[in-house]
DNA sequence: GCTGGAAACTACGCGGGTGTAAGACGCTAC
DNA sequence: GTAGCGTCTTACACCCGCGTAGTTTCCAGC
């Protein structure tokens, strides 16, 4: 499969945020391209799928009130611990840490949970991409295959 | 009962917050005294035990990487809708809308949550502000009844 | 090889949420 | 009444997360 990347102000499009909150994240180094990393003034970055998939979590956690700077370490942590499918799990972040969990694992966590428990049921990010990746480029439809993972682990 | 009261720094000091924070929140109406206001330069805030459970709400919410100006959102919607006995519910951000959940009602939020949900569950804060009060102002064991109810109420 | 457009870069500014420091005020004790 | 202490108040400054505007560079098309 040829690698499908997206320009910068593509992605942006496609997770519905601002090229500046695109620029100025990819500068803070919380989201670079995977594709291609601007080389400077006049160069391309170019997002994969992947990116866009972290850059639309990044962009709900934002939506539910997260601090950019919390959402900073929650993309650290996760770099580092995880690393599977990610599409009907629930993503759970507890203080510093984050999880992966789905049906009676999260119910645990709940139970257990002592501090604020913030959770992003994937599913639906995974979907929203999909739909706005199609609604600017009908042409990808050939991203009904399955072979790009998305890029967490489970921890 | 005596209605006991806290003055600015002691409420302060149970929630764990500065006091620049309680006072910028105070002017800027997201916590006032209930107690009684100021009313100019060396008067004196009283709070309540019900204001204290709103400040620990508001640190445990600040702890988890929620911003403060959600967290005015949070309690603007908590005093217009909720009214409730909270010790032993979940409080459940979901966007723009608070609600207090347990058991399976808890559940079933989550499986049909789609953008992230906040949980936190509020026996813990009810627990921590007791042991904290304790430590600063042992005399006060007569906080043993439970006459003060949380102010929040179930939507 | 020139030109136009798209993207990245730079500079500047702003508002929110504090920290620090110092001043103003009321209350209690003496 | 005055000295001291605990508070509230005010002024100032800082950093983050962008927005706005203008500039620079690359690339495509001619």
């Amino acid at each position: 499969m040829k690698h499908e990347t997206f320009s910068g102000t593509q992605a942006a499009k496609v997770v519905a945020i601002s090229y500046r909150q695109l620029d100025y994240w990819a500068r803070t180094d919380l989201v670079r391209p995977s594709g291609t990393d601007a080389t400077g003034s006049g160069s391309r970055r170019e997002y994969t799928y992947r990116d866009l998939l972290e850059l639309k979590v990044i962009k709900n956690l934002l939506d539910a009130g997260i601090k950019l700077e919390s959402i900073r370490d929650v993309f650290a942590y996760m770099r580092e611990h995880v690393d599977t499918d990610i599409s009907s799990a629930h993503l759970v972040i507890s203080g510093s840490s984050v999880v992966l969990c789905n049906g009676e694992e999260l119910i645990d966590v709940l139970r257990h949970g002592q501090g604020v428990l913030n959770i992003l049921p994937m599913s639906g990010v995974r979907d929203e991409i999909d739909r706005h990746i199609i609604e600017l480029r009908p042409d990808l439809l050939s991203l009904q295959d399955k072979q790009e993972k998305p890029g967490f682990k489970a921890v």
